[in-house]
DNA sequence: AACGGACTCAACCGCACAGGA
DNA sequence: TTCCTGTGCGGTTGAGTCCGT
């Protein structure tokens, strides 16, 4: 007997979230926060699955989210924590507050492998490519003589290639115990210090994904804190085309 | 200007896991 | 202990965009 899905989906909007979507969600989160994500869209008037719901918001609504590329330390970062912890994108990316995995697994599939490759590294497990066993064969055209363009793009934006990663996979850790991850989450903390005096819906995601629900109801209620949030949170969205009347939208909103 | 290939990234799918009944 | 439900995670897809020809 299979497993029932997830939510009905007959009649259910798929693809693209519209403004008026996100507005709908925003809107039910900051004035209600999350119970239960399958009674989100229900509840928001949202044609939705609550796991489409939920992904939306954690992927792109959540207001501590750090938009634009990642940086060069970042993605050095990403090398090193993939070498200890694999694809565990969820763990690597708790190491960066604002960014999601779904972030960190698109800029590793995208850029990252290519930047190992161009280093002589194999991706999968950190170490010196053989000669034999050149990438090239593997991938076709990439040859290391000749770059590609797009590897020559990445060689512009990587001038100094740090040492490899060879750590051992049976150093995994799952915690943020080094002191190396304590800085970089100093670093970034700078950024989203202030947004978490609006409340802790403002602290980066990490796997206690359930502290960080319920903190969502204790905090985004207070209407003082909805206003610092709006204050806030648009140095983050405002950059985001689709947003870029966000208070406009949220005043028109709360007076309905 | 038009076309086509390469690339990016938001979103979906299916499975695993945790917790409650 | 077993079953069910909700949630989280990782892999994959495909539409949109970029860029070279």
């Amino acid at each position: 007997m299979g497993r029932k899905p997830c939510c009905e989906k007959v009649g259910l909007k798929r693809g693209p979230w519209a403004i008026e979507e996100d507005q709908k969600l925003m809107n039910f989160i900051l004035n209600n926060g999350i119970q239960c994500w399958r009674l989100v869209p229900k509840l928001a008037g949202l044609l939705r699955c609550g796991k489409s719901c939920r992904l939306r918001w954690m992927n792109y609504l959540r207001p501590d989210l750090k938009r634009g590329a990642l940086t060069e330390a970042e993605e050095d970062q990403i090398i090193e924590l993939h070498s200890r912890l694999g694809n565990r994108w969820s763990k690597i990316a708790a190491h960066f507050p604002g960014r999601t995995d779904n972030e960190i697994k698109n800029q590793w599939n995208t850029r990252i492998k290519k930047k190992l490759k161009l280093r002589g590294m194999d991706p999968k497990n950190h170490k010196p490519v053989e000669k034999d066993k050149d990438f090239a064969s593997e991938e076709g055209s990439l040859q290391p003589a000749e770059p590609s363009k797009e590897e020559l793009k990445l060689q512009d934006n990587n001038p100094g290639s740090k040492g490899n990663n060879q750590m051992e996979n049976d150093q995994v850790d799952n915690c943020c115990s080094s002191g190396q991850d304590s800085n970089l989450v100093q670093t970034n903390a700078t950024s989203s210090k202030d947004l978490d005096a609006a409340g802790s819906i403002l602290t980066p995601r990490t796997d206690q994904s359930e502290s960080f629900s319920s903190r969502i109801d204790e905090s985004i209620l207070q209407e003082d804190s909805y206003q610092h949030w709006i204050d806030n949170v648009e140095d983050f969205l405002l950059s985001w085309d689709g947003f870029s009347n966000l208070e406009e939208i949220f005043h028109l909103d709360s007076h309905q």
